[in-house]
DNA sequence: GATAAGTGTTCTGGATAATAGAACAGAATC
DNA sequence: GATTCTGTTCTATTATCCAGAACACTTATC
């Protein structure tokens, strides 16, 4: 699982790529001072990466450019999973006005694929890409409902349990019970675990054999969601959108 | 512009970012033989990837993983000409019921921000990320109808004439002349240039200093858009859209 | 079922290349 | 106009990357 002999310079770099995303644009001193390297090798890693397209210059100050969506739309095109679920999950946005989402597991951590605002939609600060810890949302929760409890046992020990809110899930017992709760109903719940005044009903994916191949969701203010809705409407469509993902997936 | 003392450790980790992207889901042979690496090499390159979650392994293959999306997803996030933009281009694809896009220029070239699609919309092979020559489509010669001559001259020194098609743009004569027709229009036409069948109408967005911003458009068949159409109801939807993005932009 | 040819992985030391540090040029600040 | 910031260039020395060989497997082939 690790590497035997890493890539020195290729870890630089890449620790420049992430140093840059959190900062911002910002000049090679900042950016030498909060890696703990010279000026000059910074500036041969930005330059390198400028001449591929990875970083951008504007007067003296560096960013990334644009090539990193490159790269990362054209992976996300190639999943089928995503070609199938992007109509649905935007209908599902249309058809009930809120925000509708994507995820899919990677290496114990939630990945959004793609986020679809309905006409009312709240404006979440998610974005696809962004990751998410799988315990701490609806979506994560009905994937690892659906996970061998063993590959959930891992991710926890690879990503730990920590609490998001005093409301979320903060202990194993608390998951795995929880996880139980989803697979018995069929879908995920989150009232408010992650943001105060948010509910969330989250379906999973599977394939033929059973795996879960990620999960959808909507997004809605409390104020727009009656205790019948939450356990109602709302699942009924998110498992129905499911449903017909599962259907095309399998042919 | 070019790096002086590039880190050709780094660049052959970004080669093999670029191999992995265009062969997909490859074993480790495969790849050095394609690169002109030893195995060796190839495999500390694709572990060190692995371990920051670039790069994911499913038995003796290996692929791209969704942190490109990530960091990708983060910058085009970061950027506000995308936040003002995202939501013109999803009603202006709702409400033409078409393809709509939205594109920035980066080194010369024309990057896709975005795609949305309205209840008929083409289902064309772009995605947010995708790299198009500018002289190529209407999106592109909206851009660079707006940008400073001695900027396009650059432009087409480093990327080329190159012909799509036989239809389109494919020397500089011809090339200044449509972009002389777009200033005097407004906004910019592809009509079957880049795929038959398929036309496209694009306006420039600018910001307050007149310096162009990107570019939006809707694409349809040829059989829902009209010769009327062409030039007159489609084009002033387009523009109304870049002319709010404006406002909205300039505050 | 034995052999051969494929795979990914590990290991090593010697050739390669990354980088600290100093020096420079230019901008901004005081 | 001196000082202190920038980003950039250069070079010598150190660190490290990588070819090539050997390994453990799996898959073909006869």
């Amino acid at each position: 699982m690790d590497a035997k002999h890493p890539v020195r310079t290729t870890e630089k770099t890449l620790a420049l790529v992430e140093e840059l995303m959190d900062r911002g644009p910002c000049g090679v001193t900042e950016l030498a001072n909060g890696l703990e390297m010279g000026k000059s090798a910074v500036h041969n890693h930005l330059t390198t990466l400028q001449k591929h397209g990875y970083v951008l210059k504007t007067g003296d100050e560096y960013q990334l450019g644009l090539k990193f969506l490159e790269v990362g739309g054209s992976t996300r095109k190639s999943m089928e999973f995503y070609q199938v679920a992007e109509p649905e999950v935007k209908s599902l946005a249309n058809e009930t006005g809120e925000l509708a989402n994507l995820l899919v597991e990677e290496q114990g951590m939630g990945v959004y694929l793609m986020r679809s605002k309905g006409e009312e939609a709240v404006d979440l600060d998610t974005y696809a890409g962004l990751r998410t810890y799988l315990h701490t949302t609806a979506l994560g929760k009905a994937i690892l409902a659906h996970l061998p409890e063993s590959r959930v046992e891992e991710i926890i020990e690879r990503r730990g349990l920590e609490r998001k809110t005093p409301r979320s899930v903060g202990s194993r017992e608390e998951l795995f019970e929880a996880l139980e709760g989803v697979r018995d109903r069929g879908y995920a719940i989150d009232d408010g675990e992650r943001l105060e005044g948010l509910r969330c009903i989250a379906a999973p994916v599977k394939d033929s054999s059973d795996e879960v191949l990620g999960a959808i969701s909507v997004s809605a203010p409390a104020s727009r969601v009656s205790d019948d809705d939450l356990h109602g409407r709302l699942p009924e469509r998110v498992l129905s959108a499911a449903n017909v993902v599962e259907l095309n997936i399998n042919y």
